[in-house]
RNA sequence: GCGCCAGUAGCUCAGCCGGAUAGAGCAACGGCCUUCUAAGCCGUAGGUCAGAGGUUCGAGUCCUCUCUGGCGCGCCA
């Protein structure tokens, strides 16, 4: 068992038809959803039926003859027009589950054909602070990289940073004009914010000022060194002020391969999109043309502006090129805005015609943050949130809290619970939702302890952690899991242990899905089992030695379970809230 | 105008490649601290899956159309 009981049921469901049936076919192993069809279901017998004619019941039941469940599962039944209805053995889960406790990795083994993964994400643009519209991408990216990277993936999380495009023309030519040494030195960011606000607005009301800002952007690809100093400077500003930021959510990168970074590439890929007959001149620019129908239809790709400068688009296709020379990826998972669907649609479509099409290129979009009012996510006097301030105010908020309930600990102690929480609670509210819709940030609902929310998973966690101490406490030594199967005697137990072997499915959809709400989803199960078994259960004052053992392997299980999906998530865990 | 995404309980959302009687949470109502963290738990109630057709053994899920909302459509990223 690789702790993937889906894929496990699948491979044996599907040698046994092409025993007994001579096909390939998908066995379409799915969880029920009423347990009384028991825990898992073949439905792949119907469609079979069809392709192979017969009558489902009786192809079911041929099937089963074939089929060998080991000892996983009590014999099997075939129920409606042909299911068959499979049910975990109670033994073979409470020996699986023993496992869970005892095994640092939950039982779950890394998988047989690792991929490559490129992974590009976050990527805020250089000269303006990070803010909230930052904070998805961070998030998300960073939870699919630690997943894929749990499951055994080889993963290359690389932060693309708009470093070489039009703001730094209007920076430049800002900062040639209003500069104020001592502000910078006193606040880097604030002051490029200054100034990028100042020359954004004139060269938006004045377009000899928008030329100018060209010709300084011109100028610096060029290598003016004077402009190049300059940029460099406010591009460790920057990523200054981004790793301030990284640092506090925990997140990290294996590359910061920003837009200048391909810079030297650029001229080159013009050239073999023209050479291919894949783009062409218009209106004097040069542009991608695709075909008028479909989703890609109408609108070209540009790659060059009239003016000889180069766009995203350009830097998009030198980037895919380098990662496939360097990493020779199985997948690129793009975690941008979903505003911008229709670019990376043109981009692949560009990608592929150049012959790119062992590679998956994946656009993850995910939607906007909106206020609880179903509004843009703005501060009161309508200016963005920065991630700054957003992190403080979660802080701030859940640091009353922790104060009332552990008035003894130290304001060292307070802070860093309430911002584990407060940190916890912002990003599961971003992963937890699905991807594709704005979503509503609710600082109530959010921070709450109850309902799917990162408090709710951490406090569940750190109730187990607090059972765990006390069992040190009264035994004299820690507990120590010794993957002996578990006594499950409680319907609270069997339904809880059962919940613990699906961590691996979870993990696996999540990843090949792209999408992180799986493994949230999953875990607010998890501890919503917990719950009920920790109220009717005894742990520490089980009726016998032999059942209490037990009880805290199950409780450790569950930890272990939550602890793995929480650091897939990148949730900060607690011992105490 | 064309395209993309969405519409599921009062509210916020799940529903994995089409599977059996559509699920959670919040809010509402009723209970539970003398025992391991009550930031908690248990229970009750709540549905024309936007609408209309179609495909098939079977549709919230796939197709067509309509309505509503969000977003995107050549020299920004």
């Amino acid at each position: 068992m690789s702790g993937r009981l889906v894929e496990e049921l699948t491979r044996r469901a599907a040698l046994a038809m092409r025993e007994v049936f001579e096909v390939d076919a998908d066995p379409e192993v799915r969880p029920t959803n009423d347990p009384r069809f028991g825990d898992y279901q073949i439905n792949g017998v119907l469609p079979l039926a069809r392709r192979i004619g017969g009558n489902p019941r009786q192809l079911a039941t041929r099937l089963l003859e074939g089929l060998d469940l080991g000892d996983m599962c009590l014999p099997p039944e075939i129920a409606g027009p042909g299911f068959i209805n499979l049910r975990l053995d109670p033994f073979w889960v409470a020996r699986e589950a023993g496992r869970v406790a005892s095994d640092p990795r939950a039982n779950i083994s890394p998988v047989q054909a690792p991929q490559c993964v490129v992974v590009d994400f976050s990527s805020p643009n250089v000269a303006k602070r990070m803010h909230v519209g930052h904070l998805r991408s961070t998030i998300i990216g960073d939870a699919l990289v630690r997943t894929l990277r749990f499951l055994g993936h080889r993963v290359v999380g690389d932060n693309h940073v708009g470093d070489w495009g039009t703001q730094f023309g209007i920076l430049l030519w800002a900062w040639e004009r209003h500069a104020d040494q001592a502000a910078l030195d006193a606040d880097p960011i604030g002051e490029l914010e200054r100034l990028y606000k100042l020359g954004s607005e004139a060269a938006k009301a004045d377009p000899q000022v928008a030329d100018a800002c060209r010709a300084e952007l011109a100028a610096l690809q060029a290598g003016d060194p004077e402009r190049l100093a300059l940029w460099k400077r406010f591009v460790a500003i920057s990523r200054a002020d981004a790793e301030a930021i990284y640092a506090r959510l925990g997140v990290s990168f294996d590359t910061w391969h920003g837009e200048s970074f391909y810079h030297e590439r650029l001229a080159g890929v013009v050239e073999r999109l023209c050479e291919r007959g894949l783009a062409r001149e218009s209106e004097g620019a040069i542009a991608v043309f695709f075909d008028e129908d479909g989703d890609l239809g109408g609108t070209p790709l540009l790659v060059q502006k009239s003016d000889g400068a180069y766009l995203y688009a350009t830097s998009d296709v030198a980037t895919a090129e380098y990662r496939i020379e360097t990493y020779a990826p199985d997948r690129i998972v793009y975690v941008v805005d979903v505003r911008q669907s229709l670019h990376f649609k043109q981009l692949f479509a560009t990608l592929e015609a150049l012959g790119y099409d062992q590679v998956r290129f994946e656009h993850v979009g995910f939607g906007m943050m909106l206020g609880a009012d179903g509004r843009p996510f703005r501060t009161r006097d309508g200016g963005t949130v920065t991630l700054a301030a957003l992190l403080e105010e979660a802080e701030e908020r859940i640091l009353p809290i922790v104060a009332e309930k552990w008035p003894d600990a130290s304001e060292d102690e307070q802070r860093d619970i309430a911002r584990r929480v407060g940190y916890g609670a912002v990003k599961y509210a971003d992963l937890s939702q699905n991807l594709t819709t704005d979503y509503r940030f609710d600082w109530d609902k959010f921070l709450a302890a109850e309902g799917n929310t990162g408090p709710y998973l951490q406090y569940a966690l750190v109730r187990i952690r607090s059972v765990l101490r006390e069992y040190e406490v009264r035994v004299g030594r820690p507990f120590v899991a010794d993957g002996a199967p578990l006594r499950l005697e409680a319907d609270q137990e069997r339904e809880l242990a059962t919940e613990l072997l699906k961590l691996g499915d979870a993990l696996d959809s999540a990843a090949r899905l792209s999408r992180p709400h799986i493994v949230c989803e999953y875990l607010f199960g998890v501890a919503r089992r917990f719950s009920p078994f920790y109220a009717a259960c005894p742990i520490l004052g089980a009726p016998d030695e032999g059942l209490r053992d037990s009880r805290v392997a199950l409780a450790v299980a569950t930890a272990r379970t939550l602890e793995i999906g929480l650091d897939c998530l990148n949730i900060p865990l607690l011992d105490r809230m």
